[in-house]
DNA sequence: GCTTGCGCCTGAATGC
DNA sequence: TGCATTCAGGCGCAAG
């Protein structure tokens, strides 16, 4: 489940293995992933044939490949969304859903599942294409606001978690780094935003970032040369996790086991120690 | 204008 | 064994 550190690892690796080579051929072998191109996957493959990408860059879970005529691919992994650079000998993925061709031989490839993912083509990738405009920086872009983030936090009325899985206020959270960030900021997900202390708004930032950063820390000595990957691999899933799907297993802080709650069509995981629910809660 | 909930997807895990 | 159901969850959009 690709959370900012596991896109922010694939930008690195796109960055490093992409940026300069020119598109020759695209081929759509699905159409779902190009849904959001609207004159359909044939107008996309010959929209790109022919471009250079200048850039990779990223705004919370999306992905922008800046192209040498000014337009951009957009890319949003969603659940379970992979981009691989392979050689065009190596066996098809089982779920490939896009091949890019590239000049150099390789191939740049989508792979996805689950396809709650895609790619569309902005016409202005300059700089941030219109089309996430509305997505807020993550916690870990220099340029993140501590004190406005704080204000349009607390005028909100709703639970912190619904708040840290909203892109247009933060980006780059999911479900398990809210539950990582909230149990390190000893939070309950039900708290309400407008009840939040200035002390307890800085633990939530800390919180959030402290699992951010070790998470990218550890997915991003995890690629090589030429396979560019993301698939919840990082390691830090496995190694790491306080609470996240750690139901009934012993809190690392104090022992108390771990709770699971149903949260939006989904869980929420909390240690009833350290996060007691608050009396008057916001889910 | 703001908040909430649904539907989109596949496959592993679970239930009967 | 085999079929049906549940669960995972980011995002856009519609409804409240």
């Amino acid at each position: 489940m690709p959370e900012l550190p596991e896109v922010e690892v694939v930008r690195r690796g796109l960055a490093d293995h992409v940026v300069g080579r020119t598109i020759s051929t695209v081929r759509v072998l699905h159409p779902r992933p190009v849904r959001r191109h609207l004159p359909g996957p044939d107008d996309f493959a010959d929209r790109l044939a022919g471009r250079r990408v200048d850039a990779v860059s990223r705004r919370g879970k999306y992905l922008w490949l800046a192209l040498d005529d000014g337009a951009a691919i957009l890319v949003h992994l969603g659940m379970s969304g992979q981009m691989l650079v392979q050689p065009p000998h190596a066996d098809a993925e089982r779920h490939l859903r896009v091949v890019l061709e590239l000049d150099d031989g390789l191939e740049l490839r989508f792979v996805d599942q689950r396809m709650f993912g895609g790619l569309s083509i902005s016409e202005d990738g300059a700089t941030l294409p219109p089309e996430i405009a509305h997505i807020a920086r993550d916690a870990l872009d220099p340029r993140f606001d501590d004190v406005v983030f704080g204000e349009r936090l607390r005028r909100r009325k709703t639970g912190i978690k619904r708040a840290l899985l909203d892109q247009t206020l933060v980006s780059g959270i999911g479900n398990i780094y809210a539950d990582e960030g909230l149990w390190r900021a000893r939070l309950h997900f039900a708290r309400p935003t407008e009840t939040l202390t200035r002390p307890e708004l800085a633990r939530l930032l800390d919180g959030v970032r402290g699992v951010m950063a070790s998470a990218l820390e550890q997915g991003g000595t995890s690629f090589d040369a030429l396979y560019v990957n993301v698939n919840g691999q990082s390691g830090y899933f496995d190694r790491s996790l306080a609470v996240y799907g750690q139901e009934g297993r012993p809190c690392p802080r104090c022992g108390t086991p771990v709770r699971r709650d149903a949260f939006m069509n989904r869980s929420s995981f909390t240690c009833p120690q350290c996060q007691p629910r608050p009396r008057r809660g916001r889910w």
